[in-house]
DNA sequence: CTGAAAGCGCTTACAG
DNA sequence: CTGAAAGCGCTTACAG
């Protein structure tokens, strides 16, 4: 590389603006004590010069790296999420002027490596952990960080996190089929990835409240478990579900990557949904509205949005309670997929009324 | 924060250790020239103060970040595949100690902030721009930048950049549905993202080259544009389909994405898929297996995977040759979407039995 | 194999 | 409002 090549500096400013390297520094962070013409000088040879300071060498002195880190894992969770997620942060943190450092976690090795090594630790002025279950111990080590950590899409007693009401989301879509007419609702969950447990837990939670709520009891057979990356967990789960004395009239899916799934295997063997049967997902995946299918959205850009301001205002107002909780809302889309159930399902009821005619469905 | 959780420094390892800063910083980096002793006091002086080296400090003197930044639009790309090269970009550079800088621009304020100031310059080696097209005065802007970028998902001439032959996939979806004995193929482009569409223009020119290969005509009324974010957009994109004299039996969508939406609407309106038409998507989106759609796979995770490569070579020698291409394959998937077209409405075949019993398809 | 010293590019008291 | 100087935590010749 030529030396005319070579990236300006701030000392390179300040020869081209006529001043000195105090006053670029200054002028370039906009503090009030410059002078409208060497502010002007200065900000047009750093145009011209295309200058951009170095973080470096400014977190050295300032301690401050400029950067929020972010952990999470690389395929437990759904990519979509991921992506979503880090969408909204960077919004937020680009007006802060925050740039965004992501570690992605995929195996053991990385993961241990990072919990050992901390790289955040120099490299970050706060820690973002996304969706990703940490043990006790991992958990610990992170308190020993010494700077803001904030817990996204998951919730973290004790410390600042952001998350939805997993719990009240699974009522409200459990309402839904619930006011639609369905008794016999049953849940499939999914377990093998280590995230989104709490989620899992919390979900099957606001499914039996719902049922309490309505007076119903709650069947165990009615809840089956799959590990949604085995298609054939998911298709035996179904089946189990097919095979009962009493099938389920409605299928409350923890996550619409499962809700997808089984809507794919019931149609593969000529169930019709909604007709024959209801589909319920979880999360308004990016498909969910192409498909049809009914759900409980929660917004992954608003998280990512929500956590962005929470750990920026961490690292403005260091006074600030450092343990604040935000709880997103979640809100049921109705789709396609959920409907009456069939009158002939339908026996503690007794309804006679073609299931059209069942829409008006009563308040909860 | 108290003075004893302030973080280690090399001069806090060198106390401990015993020996000097020097040593400790080539101890650290693993250079020969130390004695194992020395080494050994020093890996168990960092590992107990849990020393993390300020890559500040230390890039400030190298004049290396110890970072790549990754350019990348929010929502024009869909967010799978964004979380999905990110994953494979770190599995890589983490083994090769390169932390990952994200850059993820969803507006045009954001855009000219990052073009006009160029952040990545001093806090990064490398810049990945994934699929992010520019205009040619962004382009030069880039090419001023002084460091190594490479383009991902996306080819630049003359510049680094991984990618996939368009082209050739679409020629391969192709002759899968010309195999089925498919004549009259339709094609649905997306429009409005300002990504991808190299992909667009490159797929349909694939499209082409297969109709010619296979001496059919192109036909104008079978190639459709929809932008893929208004429903409203691909259901009438399908309505002009349906409604031409002669209806296509199958259409290629431009991405599964598109596919998806086609799938859910053609059910909605009763037309059976693939007994009435087949559906043939591109990408291999996550949900397509679990949902049966036919595609033409790509694979954003080697994507990333193979970017970083290109990357962190170029970062370590060079020398090399700084316009590399890669170009990555893609692979037919069939499953469930795709099947020969129905006997009736095969004229210039002049078929007559039954769909089912001509499966078995002649090889390409 | 090891250490003392210079210096990377900034920011921040300090003096004016 | 401005500048000279010190210093942030490292790495790298240089000398031994």
């Amino acid at each position: 590389m030529v030396d005319e090549e070579r990236q300006a500096t701030m000392e390179d400013v300040a020869r081209r603006a006529g001043v000195s390297v105090s006053t670029v520094s200054r002028a370039l962070r906009g503090l009030p004590s410059v002078s409208p013409h060497a502010r002007s000088r200065v900000e047009r040879a750093a145009r011209e010069l295309s200058f951009a300071v170095s973080r470096s060498a400014s977190s050295l002195v300032t301690g401050k790296t400029g950067r929020v880190a972010v952990l999470a894992p690389g395929f437990d969770n759904a990519p979509w999420f991921l992506g979503t997620t880090l969408t909204g942060l960077a919004q937020v943190l680009s007006e802060a002027d925050l740039d965004l450092l992501v570690y992605i976690i995929t195996d053991m090795r990385e993961r241990t490596a990072f919990l050992d090594r901390l790289p955040a630790r120099r490299n970050a002025d706060a820690l973002l952990v996304v969706s990703f279950v940490l043990t006790p111990e991992e958990h610990e080590r992170l308190d020993e960080l010494g700077m803001p950590v904030v817990f996204v899409s998951q919730h973290a007693p004790d410390r600042a996190s952001v998350y939805i009401d997993d719990a009240a989301g699974a009522r409200q879509g459990m309402r839904h089929l619930l006011n639609l007419g369905h008794r016999r609702i049953a849940h499939i969950q999914s377990v093998g990835a280590s995230d989104f447990v709490w989620s899992a837990h919390d979900r099957l939670i606001g499914y039996r409240q719902a049922l309490e709520e309505a007076g119903l009891p709650y069947d165990d057979a009615l809840v089956v478990q799959a590990d949604y990356r085995r298609r054939a967990a998911v298709r035996e789960a179904v089946g189990h579900l097919l095979s009962l004395p009493q099938m389920p009239t409605a299928v409350f899916a923890e996550s619409d990557q499962i809700a997808f799934e089984v809507l794919g295997i019931l149609r593969s063997c000529g169930v019709d949904v909604p007709g024959r049967m209801s589909v319920l997902g979880f999360d308004d995946h990016p498909l969910a509205e192409a498909l049809g299918l009914s759900t409980v959205a929660q917004s992954a850009w608003r998280t990512g949005h929500a956590a962005a301001e929470l750990v920026s205002s961490l690292l403005t107002d260091t006074a600030g309670e450092p343990a604040r909780h935000i709880v997103l809302p979640t809100r049921l889309i109705p789709r396609t997929t959920t409907a009456p159930p069939p009158a002939d399902h339908n026996p503690d009821r007794g309804l006679t009324a073609h299931p059209i005619s069942a829409r008006g469905t009563p308040d909860g």
